[in-house]
DNA sequence: TGCTTATCCGAATGTGATTCGGTTTTCTCA
DNA sequence: TGAGAAAACCGAATCACATTCGGATAAGCA
């Protein structure tokens, strides 16, 4: 686990610009991304620096914001939540996307983003049945200012994951 | 935080319904998909419980795969990738959709669901800049079989999270 | 060249995760 | 209805790992 001196002096060379993510940190990063429960020994091995350098580093990626925190990863059917649906949202003034952003404050929407083109939203839903959908879906288009909702019920999901470091 | 034993004993009554999450479950993992660094004894302080019954139904939950792990969240754009995407690509045939589900292996895909509709597949991408979305973009429309692509280019990003257990 | 900052890390300390073992409650079955 | 098994709770103890400390080295800048 400890490199030869010649190692060490080739790591702290490649590393030394500030502010600027290493393949060090990337490596740390994709591990964390993965499985935030691994030990800093653990992560030492995996890029050949000592646990308190990793810890440096993590302790680092988290003041820069690079790392903004970490979450239980729960599983939406056990939850009673069976039916992901992306909505796409047309609205002709900004007042009714302003509205749809108070939609952020539900439990079941999981994502809510403005999108390009003329007053678009995308909403990520994760409803527990067809009926409940079909409710937030009615409150959504009884809203004033919007044209259209297109639904995209998921049927199988085959990668969820946030930002990769890679 | 230890309460009376008048307490405990409805606590433990509306409790015991096998395999059925509570309103304790929910609030610990409500708490722990919004931040999972939380200690036991803190977890225990929002429901009144002890440190190591809530250990014990973290156990449970995770053995029950509720909660499926723990992930560092990482900030996409100070990974480099500030172009947040998603596609809606209409495919004409099976095997188009299986080539695309090949590129969940891809880092900059974040997502990828098949949806209700005639062979549609949504993709979430953050990419680094619009050439290399524009280059993955072309890759995927030049995939026999693919009918159509629409691009969604996230322009603000209001609410992201995964499965709330309310 | 000298000073400051950043990085690394062995050893020690601190914190919280986890276990242990006993008690209580609930559920199932005869 | 009672007995046995399983589930849930929890105080105390132990264990594991997070975190700090302080020194050394390297890099950056004037």
């Amino acid at each position: 686990m400890a490199p030869s001196d010649k190692e060490t002096d080739a790591i702290r060379q490649i590393r030394h610009h500030p502010a600027e993510l290493d393949s060090i940190d990337r490596k740390i990063l994709g591990a964390l991304a993965e499985d935030a429960s691994r030990s800093y020994a653990e992560l030492s091995k995996m890029v050949n620096l000592s646990a308190p350098a990793v810890h440096d580093r993590v302790k680092r990626l988290k003041r820069d914001g690079v790392i903004k925190g970490t979450v239980a990863i729960l599983d939406g059917c056990k939850l009673g939540r069976t039916l992901l649906t992306f909505l796409l949202v047309d609205t002709s003034s900004y007042s009714a996307t302003r509205k749809l952003l108070t939609f952020a404050e539900r439990p079941e929407v999981e994502e809510l983003h403005t999108v390009a083109g003329d007053g678009c939203v995308l909403i990520k839903v994760r409803a527990a049945n067809t009926e409940s959908l079909e409710d937030f879906l009615m409150e959504i288009q009884s809203l004033e200012g919007v044209r259209s909702v297109r639904s995209y019920i998921a049927l199988s999901t085959f990668l969820e994951r946030g930002p990769s470091p890679d």
